[in-house]
DNA sequence: GCACGTCCGGTAAGCGCTTACTTGGGCTGC
DNA sequence: GCAGCCCAAGTAAGCGCTTACCGGACGTGC
């Protein structure tokens, strides 16, 4: 009476293809993973048994036989929850990431590999005890942005491969970043030489975090070479998201604090919250101050003006990552494991650093005062 | 000699514990699924043995054994790969799936579960068997706007759960969306009414996608039952893609087209297409043509004119779809399967409309001619 | 003090695969 | 024509868990 649909039937075993094809399952197993010799009549059999049940094994049987999930495991750090914020429900924060893991999940398909994706509070009591659990259904595991203090992340990479995004190698693990140090220099130089700006500063991004910290050191080295004034320190600190730059630069100006000529983001969802504070209050881009972002995410070219920024192969990141983990996987850990991968970033001139939205060519630009 | 770094110690086994602790493999497991009633210091020492050896289950084990993977598998279209387009290596087209994503992904941790995220394009000849092999590592599958035709559709709800984002329901399988009709007739509405504009355009996305078609016929109704002139059809058609809006105003332009008063974009990503094709002829956002997204994603207000969209809660899109899954998984299946549910939306008013910056108050334009 | 009921915890049977080992049929070589 | 091989295919032992089942140690009631 009952029609019945729905999940009524359970998807095919082994043992079904087996009986389906008159031989035994290991004969069905050896077919489809290419083993032996089977004979062409037993192969075509088999798959033909295989093709009109529309067979395909289950995961976790055979993971648990082969000890291979085919699953690698992804934390992506969530930002705390501010309530009441004009950049809360925007959730942008996590395009960086997500274009990342898009770059992984692509390489990661050819390798018929999928993409475990958890992302964690870091204020969370437990958020260790996750990744771990998340490690248990993976074969590998690839962290952005520090989201394990050095104990755990050492403890974690004894167990399996594990490889870091914009972190630092450890001699258990690889670390995958994008060049800071020439990218940085590169915007260094544009404002310094080009635009003759001699006031700077660097909003850094989260405490600690090595990506920023390497990007402030290399502004530092280019402007301590150059003689100008580089602002920074604790007024400065953007923590990677819209809303710290913004509330950084609202803090600054209710301050009464002068504003450097150029403001230096150590990335674009930064920048992204300066260039709304500065706005807000009236300071024109880039002609009283100049913004620069970091990692050129798509919305950038969006903004008005538009945000000069250092690109990164986002993409090219997670290929990267994913690569260097899948090796590892592979057993080749020894090969790669402690190294520290860079990937090569490219200055992209645009508006907000008081470039000529047309040419493209930097405009010199007086210094006020 | 050899320091040995890397994954040289396999991680602890239910065995390792239960010898650890003096008792049997099932006296573990119980005290860590909370089956039966272990007496205290049974309890304890088991307890402790996890603790100090690190034990966390393996998840192929466990999914093998509780017929339970604790993984849903999430499908999402990619869009295919166009070469040399200026909105090419953005890929900003998958930030709206990447949000409900996110959605998804908060309420499944809070079940314990992680989402097994996979990309297909459409075109690869092979897309349905990835999604079917996607299957067999899941509990149960969310598909994202139409990757399977409705045969294999009914074929992979046969075999384990299924939810469909911007899709429709069938009989083995839900379906979630936003309030197309409602949010689209207060578009019509508020251009119409409130504006007082005279000629409307529909920029379609995907052919024969549900979601644009409800959004299309909502306005045609609103606007035939005020009398107003909409244009729609073949010429009118951006794919859901900034690259396609854009494509779409320029062959208009280029071939004469008088444009109408107001351009209803059937996402955001289109209208940000739509805004810079405008803004390269000249056109004027919105004193010459209005424009109006759907979705009301992040950048949204970033643009310049701000778009205005209609807002659904991304995250609840996702969050829904996935408890309602989950639900199905629990084996509540058929209170759910077959139901098509829709979530409220929410008309968000900026500039583009014509709207007032400040004050977001409409203000009445007279249409020109 | 004995029969019986309770309650813990151990034993073992799977879950659906992969793969080492084994079997047996068909060849080769002398 | 028979020993010795080779190779295809079957048998069975796990992989690391969960859980049905069972046995033993108590406690209760008469």
């Amino acid at each position: 009476m009952s029609s019945e649909v729905g999940p009524a039937s359970q998807p095919p075993t082994i043992y079904d293809v087996a009986r389906a094809a008159g031989v035994s399952i290991a004969s069905v197993s050896r077919v489809l993973n290419a083993q032996g010799n089977p004979r062409a009549d037993t192969r075509d059999r088999v798959l033909q048994a295989v093709a009109e049940l529309g067979f395909v094994p289950d995961g976790a049987a055979r993971a648990l036989s082969a000890r291979l999930k085919e699953v690698v495991g992804v934390v992506v750090r969530r930002p705390p929850w501010h309530e009441a914020s004009m950049f809360t429900d925007e959730d942008e924060n996590l395009q960086f990431p997500d274009m990342i893991n898009r770059g992984m999940e692509i390489v990661a398909q050819r390798h018929g590999f999928d993409l475990l994706v958890r992302t964690v509070d870091l204020q969370e009591p437990d958020a260790g005890s996750r990744i771990f659990a998340l490690a248990r259904k993976s074969d590998g595991i690839i962290l952005h942005d520090r989201v394990l203090d050095p104990d755990q992340l050492d403890r974690l990479a004894r167990q399996l491969p594990v490889v870091t995004l914009a972190g630092r190698p450890t001699p258990s693990t690889a670390n995958v970043h994008g060049d800071n140090d020439g990218g940085m220099r590169a915007v260094a130089r544009h404002l310094i030489a080009d635009h003759g700006y001699r006031t700077l500063a660097y909003l850094a991004g989260h405490e600690g975090s090595p990506d920023s910290l390497a990007r402030g050191s290399a502004l530092a080295d280019e402007a301590r070479a150059a003689g100008v004034t580089l602002l920074e320190g604790e007024d400065w600190r953007g923590g990677y998201q819209a809303e710290g730059g913004a509330a950084a630069i609202e803090r600054l100006i209710a301050a009464g604090a002068r504003l450097p000529r150029a403001i230096v983001c150590a990335n674009d969802q930064s920048a992204i919250g300066v260039l709304h504070a500065l706005a807000h209050h009236g300071v024109a881009v880039p002609d009283d101050v100049a913004v620069t972002g970091f990692d050129d995410i798509p919305v950038a070219r969006h903004l008005r003006p538009q945000l000069t920024s250092v690109r990164q192969s986002i993409q090219d990141l997670g290929a990267t990552a994913f690569e260097t983990l899948y090796s590892m996987i592979g057993g080749a850990g020894s090969a790669v494991r402690g190294r520290d991968i860079a990937l090569p970033t490219q200055l992209v001139r645009r508006q907000s650093c008081g470039c000529d939205p047309q040419s493209a060519a930097p405009r010199k630009a007086e210094e006020a005062g």
